[in-house]
DNA sequence: TAAAAATACTCCATAGGTATTTTAT
DNA sequence: ATAAAATACCTATGGAGTATTTTTA
């Protein structure tokens, strides 16, 4: 799995346009849709529903959102984390850990559970 | 950011060793020193200390690859329950979101935070 | 009929393989 | 001297662009 796909996909599910999408990413419409189509044939589901003039997520495609949103964000402060301690910004080693610990934390507080939606 | 790399830094983290972490990979060495070296290149971080006749990692190595194992986990399920959503694997929708919900947490369990090495 | 997504095709970037060199013990 | 990683070079897979067709509202 190509982590490009999930930023990909989150465009097209944020725009719900393909048009959109594309431009947000700066690229062309067509290698978007066709990657979006290649992300649901290797899944073997079907993520958007385009049999309306609005497109829509399927449930399938809500639920690879959310994980989606936390995937990319964890990669990002996985990066973060990664280039402080080696530019070993200062301090003690301890003290670079509890800093990031901190920004793990905040990168996270959302992350809690997802699909939050049911009530059961 | 492409998560194969991540999978190829995994390999590499774990057996210390560029050869066997190649075979592991069902790949040759070269392209794998290679997307180490980027991957590097990339975070301006050293990853791995080459030093010594025993390759280590470094500090930022060590918090790359605590976040990497996380990542990989979390790809893995968002991949399960998105399958398992869009394939209807029976039951109503509530049910099937529970069911995904306790899988999440099973996959998350040991993912309450990173870095407790540390006793601040 | 118009707007948007899908397809056809072409091109290029980059990942991967093989052969070889460098390095370190 | 040997084992392992790095480099050089080549090939090929697949990602991206343009032009066009299909679809649906």
């Amino acid at each position: 799995m190509e982590c490009r796909r999930l930023t990909y996909f989150l465009a097209v599910a944020e725009e719900l346009h393909f048009g959109r999408a594309a431009t947000r990413l700066d690229m062309a419409q067509p290698p978007l849709s066709r990657q979006i189509a290649s992300l649901e044939e290797d899944l073997g589901v079907k993520l958007f529903d385009r049999s309306r003039s609005q497109i829509r997520l399927t449930q399938a495609g809500l639920v690879l959102q959310d994980h989606t949103r936390q995937i990319l964000e964890r990669l990002d402060s996985a990066f973060r984390d990664t280039r402080s301690v080696g530019s070993g910004g200062g301090g003690t080693y301890q003290n670079r850990l509890r800093r990031i610990r901190v920004s793990w934390r905040a990168a996270n507080a959302n992350t809690i559970l997802p699909l939050t939606l049911s009530g059961s």
